[in-house]
DNA sequence: TATTGTTATACTCTATAACTATA
DNA sequence: TATAGTTATAGAGTATAACAATA
């Protein structure tokens, strides 16, 4: 028989979501910017593959890397060989200020974690899983949508 | 020794919301609106509580409110005792759409824990802990602003 | 005086549709 | 023709500051 579900495990991450905003908001990035940093903190993208790993529209790539190529945090550079594609980086200041995101997003939910009540599982060891799940789920729907278009 | 932090737990929450917030979308609910919902599910609050309990400010409720009140899914009713409140509730078309929102998050959320790696830990366990630690989080948060408000 | 909720205003993220440049 | 990225435009959420009503 399955695990029962968590009660409303969409709600438990809704609520644990806005922490992370206002945890990432002390240095200065919305959750969508920091959602940004991280995905080209693990190598470069074009922008299309990362509106892809975003799950979001291109229009609204080109809106977010706009404040954070004004903030200097991510540069626009040539692609090697398709000229319509724009290949998209870190630059120092955007690796400084990822880390530092990360510290005080994990700071926080380090904090939130310490009431968890006792005898509970670690509350992070619980979300490792998620994080390979979320990759296989987006590899698996990018097959699809190929699939699809080729239809 | 503690359990080692699982690798930026905080990006794994923020692109998992994203899941909801595009799960929720599929029954007209922005991310923010699910979460409204789902605290005023679990009862009738004033909107300076709701705000306390969405850690926004209280004109943002005031905002996201309106939307769902002209879509008649939540009612403002006169506070019992003090003129000065509001006291927000769900109607039945509200309880009957955070239903639907929970369970389209749900099924986004199981569909995405299928592609877990196997042999990992069941995800959705690993959501339980935290639910109960943001209540607890809250809890303590809003005591240390009551003392450092009477100073 | 302090608190509750709203209004006014501004910024960011989101989307769809239409456009340009390149393939 | 199809794809990559941008521009134009509109709707929603967030915040701060200031206000009205009530306590």
């Amino acid at each position: 028989m399955a695990a029962e579900l968590s009660e409303h495990p969409g709600r438990v991450v809704a609520r644990l979501a806005r922490q992370v905003e206002l945890a990432a908001a002390t240095v200065e990035l919305t959750l969508s910017q920091y959602r940004v940093l991280g995905i080209l903190g693990d190598g470069r993208e074009a922008a299309s593959a990362l509106a892809d790993k975003l799950a979001v529209s291109r229009p609204s790539v080109t809106g977010v890397i706009d404040g954070l190529v004004a903030r200097g945090l991510v540069r626009r550079d040539p692609h090697e060989t398709d000229r319509r594609r724009i290949d998209l980086g870190l630059t120092d200041d955007g690796l400084r200020v990822l880390a530092r995101a990360d510290a005080e997003v994990e700071r926080r939910l380090t904090e939130i974690a310490g009431h968890a009540e006792a005898g509970t599982d670690e509350p992070f060891a619980g979300l490792g899983p998620w994080r390979a799940a979320l990759d296989a789920y987006r590899t698996a729907r990018h097959a699809d949508r190929m699939a699809e278009s080729a239809g």
